[in-house]
DNA sequence: TGTACATCAGTGAACGCGCGTTCACTGATGTAC
DNA sequence: TGTACATCAGTGAACGCGCGTTCACTGATGTAC
């Protein structure tokens, strides 16, 4: 009954992946109030003491938890992206959605990594990761502009806006400010989600 | 020397407003981490046990301070939309440049506004009030609907986008995702709000 | 192949700290007569 | 106006808890000969 069936290894073999994963569990039961070196230990099956054989301290693994959400979140737009090669207001749309989506499913995770990067001059990698969906972005508007389909200008700003749109969501949704009306707030955000893009890209003002 | 030549009340007097101030001081001097019962009730000068004569326990305590910042946002907006009203487009985009400057020079204060509203049917006026600047959007839209210069369709659609794009670029601002590149990180975040908005409401696509 | 020793991952007890909260108290205020 | 008493705001000592971190240790692994 051990879990996949390791006959609970002496040295563990990769506890700092173990650890780290066991933080994911953590945030997604119990939140971030949950998230502490013990807790993480516990949960991951060792002493509270066997984290500082692979993290300085506290903050050197919640930065590695926040460097994890960061891939994922980026493994997940690539995916997106890669199956929506459309136009690029629905490449656009699609990734907005995905973002929020991202936020609601692990929403403290989402959290940590928006609050552990506070500083880039000491995380450069951390902060640069952070950046992913920001540089994707960018990416899919200058493609737009190529095309046609999109007005021109810097590409940069046009990609800060979206991303505060669609980070601004994200944030609200995770906080409760939209409350959801329906038994699926999930499909409820991603509809959302693509509403508030659109817009974005139509523009409210008339013609 | 004492503070404001109060001879030291002996009961004080208005503790309670006393607390809430007293951890805004905290918030802006040690941030979220430094707001904790005994340092408020060390900095309003008072015992650590007097602020359970005001509030039933630390939580009651940090929603009234959140529940301050809201009021003084929701002053904030009504100044500005007093002092320009032009064109909607104006007056959205001074509004959301009000947002994001109040979201940083207050950035703890903020994080603990959206941070302790997760519950809407615990504390149903904090969340009321937590909407307070949702609402004045839509008021702001409906009268550039009314007036023509803003297209037809739900102005509660409009605003949900309108308060993603602000408060999103106020977190990921609060948050260090846009680092200043000069000394006036202000005067920077101004200018971004004010493109952002602006973005939004021109759109993006090509006509 | 086998032995001796260095290396290193994980253990468990312990330390110290700061926190939220409680409780018997003290001292000031307000009110009834 | 003065006195007695109830009320209530603020005090300070104390409790208990969970946390991050340290440290001497133990047990497994790898390597030199």
């Amino acid at each position: 009954m051990a879990r996949k069936a390791e006959p609970k290894p002496y040295h563990h073999g990769d506890l700092r992946n173990a650890l780290v994963e066991a933080g994911l569990k953590v945030l997604a039961e119990q939140g971030i109030a949950g998230l502490n070196l013990r807790e993480v230990a516990r949960v991951a099956g060792v002493s509270h003491a066997a984290p500082y054989r692979h993290f300085a301290d506290k903050e050197a693994l919640v930065a590695a938890i926040a460097e994890d959400g960061f891939r994922q979140l980026q493994a997940a737009l690539r995916k997106v992206v890669a199956k929506t090669p459309r136009t690029a207001s629905q490449q656009l749309v699609a990734m907005g959605q995905c973002y929020v989506l991202f936020a609601l499913k692990y929403s403290d995770h989402f959290r940590v990594m928006f609050t552990s990067t506070r500083d880039a001059e000491t995380q450069p990698e951390l902060y640069a990761l952070s950046k992913c969906g920001f540089l994707m972005l960018i990416d899919a508007i200058s493609a737009g502009q190529t095309s046609g389909a999109l007005v021109a200008g810097d590409p940069t700003d046009f990609a800060k806006t979206l991303w505060a749109t669609m980070h601004g969501l994200a944030v609200l949704l995770v906080d409760q400010q939209f409350p959801p009306t329906t038994k699926s707030p999930l499909k409820e955000a991603e509809a959302m989600a693509g509403q508030c893009v659109q817009r974005v890209l139509q523009g409210m003002i008339r013609p």
